[in-house]
DNA sequence: ACACGAGTTTGGTACAATCAAATTGGAAAC
DNA sequence: GTTTCCAATTTGATTGTACCAAACTCGTGT
């Protein structure tokens, strides 16, 4: 089966959404501007309101509008950001079944093997001073476990923005909302601070060297080690 | 903004789309199975079929639901292949982006170049003898355009198997079945096939031996060969 | 020029009714 | 006894109307 989506099926509601949606991805609906009132769009298609409604959910659901309880519903284009929404859900029901946690985990550890190593062959001046600025910014929280965490995320970042691919990013912000949950339990002592930063410092030393093998080494005993912590919550 | 999703809005549906998704990911409403009758469940919630409605709709939305036009819905466990369905749509849009079609097919290859250096270095023997077995169907249809497409995906689907990671057969249906549009109009002259299984060969013979900067390489070369074809399109 | 408040717009929900397709169950046929 | 086939019923899809409360508008008064 083969992706089917929709097919025969003539709800008079997605004849709604496949206009709008025309309308949204052509720019006739602006971004970030309120829908057409529902009355309106009900006589404009000339369906009942409830089927109007229901075309809005659908899109609500598919990330292509903003739905907040009382107000007029927003148009939003689509960017990469808009899958991790439209897939939270099932993710977070995944991550619930026997090893979902760390099949996920695995995959962030299979992508970011390939990015400090691709960053090791191929980053830019631009992109080290980067990565050195956010492991500055690491070293500095050491004190303050709250900011640590963040610029530990940050520092990561960095390195998902390298390939300037705005897939990766999408990826980086799906893994530290879809794993982190399972990180807040874990105490975050000085002494597991500063073993997180010197971690990072290995990986930063190794893509300043240019040696992908050392850097993809650094990061994986970096990895392995949170994992460790990820396990025992278990 | 890190995902909103859901906040204060106590919307009716959302009552009900939590304790039915409550009830499927629970077992209580078994998979593969109709819903209750949407009757039924307006009772129980003490709501009108409206909301009833609604909710069943979000639920189809987000996948944990089929919902064919006439027909009772029926639950379904979500599972990695729920996620394509449910994202479907906005890559879709995304890939008529400019650079959409490029950045995805970049990640691609940074998934694959991955994939074949970890099969160089831990492709267990079962893995190796799929593999093979992979690549003579794909040579056996080295004369057959159509058979010949598909054993070439299904080379490529070995590599994403590999790792036991069921997110990573995913992601390789993901790709496929997103990228391939562009590829249906590119000739597949029985010389390009010839060189295409070649590459896969290539790539092949460098796991056999253990050589992960070798499949890497063999890798890339395929991809980029593929690529230009695609380019070309534009 | 600014704050305020009444009136209007709009989304959220409810209820009742109709239609057409799907499902079921029992009668008729083999 | 099993199968076939046609009602009767169930059920989803859609319509229409109505009401409420929150958001929004706009004009008034300070």
């Amino acid at each position: 089966m083969a992706i089917p989506d929709n097919q025969g099926g003539k709800r008079a509601a997605d004849v709604i959404v496949t206009a709008l949606e025309a309308r949204i991805t052509s720019g006739e609906l602006e971004n970030d501007k309120p829908l057409p009132p529902e009355r309106d769009l009900m006589e404009e298609f000339g369906t009942s309101r409830t089927v109007v409604r229901e075309a809005i959910s659908s899109l609500a659901n598919r990330g292509l509008i903003e739905l907040r309880p009382r107000f007029r519903p927003i148009v939003r284009k689509p960017d990469y950001g808009t899958l991790l929404s439209a897939t939270g859900t099932i993710v977070r029901y995944l991550l619930n079944e026997p090893g979902g946690v760390q099949n996920l985990y695995q995959s962030r550890v299979f992508i970011e093997r390939g990015l400090v190593r691709d960053a090791a062959l191929n980053a830019t001046k631009e992109n080290i001073s980067d990565l050195k600025a956010a492991l500055l910014a690491n070293e500095k929280a050491l004190d303050h476990s709250e900011e640590f965490f963040r610029t530990d995320i940050a520092f990561h970042g960095v390195l998902y923005r390298i390939g300037n691919n705005p897939i990766f990013p999408a990826m980086h912000e799906g893994f530290t909302s879809w794993l982190s949950p399972n990180w807040a339990r874990m105490t975050r002592s000085d002494d597991h601070n500063r073993s997180v930063y010197l971690d990072h410092k290995a990986i930063y030393d190794a893509i300043l060297e240019r040696d992908p093998a050392r850097a993809e080494e650094a990061l994986i005993a970096h990895l392995s080690a949170a994992w460790s912590y990820v396990e025992e919550t278990f």
